[in-house]
DNA sequence: ATATAAAGTGAATTCATATTCATTTTCTGA
DNA sequence: TCAGAAAATGAATATGAATTCACTTTATAT
């Protein structure tokens, strides 16, 4: 007879498997790629490395499935924070804040994001997931500029501006240790006018 | 009796220290640090691998100091870009644009200063680098501000988004094969744009 | 209850590189 | 020209991490 999983089984194994993306995630978020083995996702996800294999093909694949979820996440935040927003500017503002606000967060999720990564299947999918970003900023920008709202600017490169600034001005206070909580704000609200006013004003 | 090398020795060893130096540097800028293997860098330099361990303890000291020259001479490039400048203004777009330019030419290298490389040691000598580019721009800016060029703000994170701007917005283009030349001063030109408008406008 | 299929295990294997070291070659001083 | 000191070599070894696989455990169907 046809073997057929209980759906009790099937639930578990699909539990497995995201926790082992969690645990993964987890682990990139806490100490970067590097700390991301085989042998500790499976340690943290509780099962044994051979198990990790049945669920993923390879390393490389498991860590582009976490970068597809973890991007595609936060690019809800993103329209989420869009949607909010009332003019072009203010729009731009809460994009940045809410990126800004959770690259502090888990910024080694973060620097996961622009890290030169090991595998380079891993390496195409970040690049896809930065033009991801670049293309929330872009279609803002250009609506913006549509409106007249922003001046005339070449908003692919303004777009990839604004993701490279708050992304380096935010790995910066990582290696600034304590004070993080203290600035936090400050540093937000900072990186938010830079690019607000980047885009929003021409000399 | 005392052994003593002669001058001529002398220079062939200095001559080989560097040129192992500069063989590393080539391989980073033309396939990033996962081609600058010892064996690569020791082929390149026409020395055998045991040999390069005569020069450099280890792999992460090679590449330390690979990292602090190509660093220090950008420095220097930088600041002979500003020193040229008129105004604050124009001093911060001399200093992007120099900055950028030579970011296109070599953009493996470019991109290796904000990738996160294999040795933790290497990692740290990359925040240091980081560092300096960004205390550049900090001067620049916090000089502008006491000159009321700029407007009052931030300078360590103004500094910091300079960088990340002009750094996320060069590496995309290297993805993009061909039309690189075609739209090269456009490209640089749209950056020092955002740039110097974030900077020197408040909105 | 038993047989079979799937899932789980973790030690062993593979793979890719960095590093070492016994040996060879080249240099220096008499 | 020769002995001893450096330097160079590259095959052998060490390291570290991904992947496999022979075996154990657990789940399903009769």
């Amino acid at each position: 007879m046809a073997f057929k999983r209980s759906p009790l089984m099937e639930d578990r194994l699909a539990n497995n498997r995201q926790r082992i993306l969690q645990s993964a995630r987890s682990l990139v978020a806490s100490g970067g790629f590097r700390a991301a083995q085989m042998g500790a996702v499976a340690a943290e996800a509780g099962l044994s490395t051979g198990s990790i294999y049945r669920y993923f093909p390879s390393k490389a694949e498991l860590f582009v499935e976490v970068l597809n979820q973890a991007a595609a996440h936060e690019v809800e935040v993103l329209d989420a924070a869009i949607a909010q927003g009332s003019d072009a500017h203010d729009c731009l503002r809460r994009a940045v804040a809410a990126f800004a606000q959770r690259a502090f967060d888990g910024p080694f999720l973060a620097y996961a994001f622009i890290a030169e990564p090991a595998e380079p299947e891993v390496d195409a999918a970040r690049i896809a997931v930065r033009r991801m970003f670049g293309t929330v900023f872009h279609k803002l920008i250009r609506r913006g500029i549509r409106r007249g709202e922003f001046p005339q600017q070449n908003a692919g490169i303004a777009a990839a501006c604004v993701v490279g600034a708050f992304t380096e001005a935010l790995i910066g206070p990582i290696g600034a240790t304590g004070k993080r909580n203290l600035q936090r704000e400050a540093i937000v609200e900072s990186i938010c006018d830079f690019c607000v006013s980047a885009v929003g004003n021409k000399a």
